[in-house]
DNA sequence: CTAATATCAGTAATAGTTACTACTTTTGAA
DNA sequence: TTCAAAAGTAGTAACTATTACTGATATTAG
């Protein structure tokens, strides 16, 4: 895979980065317009899967049906307030056991697993 | 809601049930139509939408762009394989100590999490 | 039996995402 | 430095999964 320099790519970038939340691809589309008026919806797209695929972000499926991109891929867990949507990081320590427990009575191979917490977020709950 | 009584909706009910897999709503689609020949697609989305509203079946959603369903809805696992794509149950017990750990170092309420598990099946694993 | 209404088949519309095409940038070597 | 190969881009068309709409049909309570 032979990467050549984009200013594009560097903006979608530097964007997920000064973010703490997780952006769709749209709302990265939003932003990054503001630096490149006439960017592609389909640029950002590629570039977002683009650097997904070589580790330098991470692309987060909570099934809303929209994809969610984080540029901190440190292994971490997110939870998604069922009221307002957003997916918010979690400060808990990784659950690698849970791979071991549940290839207990499996008969493949469990490499990994994927976890996500929902409820009500601390906005969401002190208003109601 | 009042609900009243479809052939339809039974099919879809029966299908879902005599399936141990986790059929998408284009399978129950494509084998519904061998008692109906001429049912719609809409049909069965409608239907499954409405059988999962109600609790009767399960909603699965495991980030590969496509909802599963499932007649067993008591709380159970998922493992799905990298090659094949495929949706297995495992049997192991509920993590329900999980949403506590969550909680400690978060503001909101967490009421519930999803995990499943990823990496090669039994089928998968011996052919390579 | 019949009227109210849930459900249906068929089809159009939508959302999110990917693919295509002709033009523009980047980059490494001449 | 220049220049062409390769990667990237904007704009748009296409695709996939799903939902909404419409006029006809089936179910069921009274």
């Amino acid at each position: 895979m032979n990467l050549k320099h984009s200013k594009q790519r560097d903006s979608i970038m530097e964007f997920l980065r000064e973010r703490k939340d997780h952006p769709t691809a749209d709302v990265v589309y939003m932003n990054v317009r503001k630096t490149f008026p006439n960017i592609s919806l389909g640029t950002v797209y590629r570039n977002l899967t683009l650097l997904a695929d070589i580790g330098e972000i991470s692309r987060i499926r909570v099934g809303d049906g929209v994809d969610h991109f984080d540029a901190d891929t440190s292994p971490h867990y997110h939870f998604i307030c069922k009221e307002c949507g957003s997916v918010i990081d979690l400060e808990m320590e990784d659950m690698t056991d849970i791979n071991e427990t549940a290839n207990k009575n499996f008969s493949g191979l469990i490499e990994g697993h994927i976890t996500y917490f929902y409820g009500k977020c601390g906005n969401c709950s002190t208003k109601s």
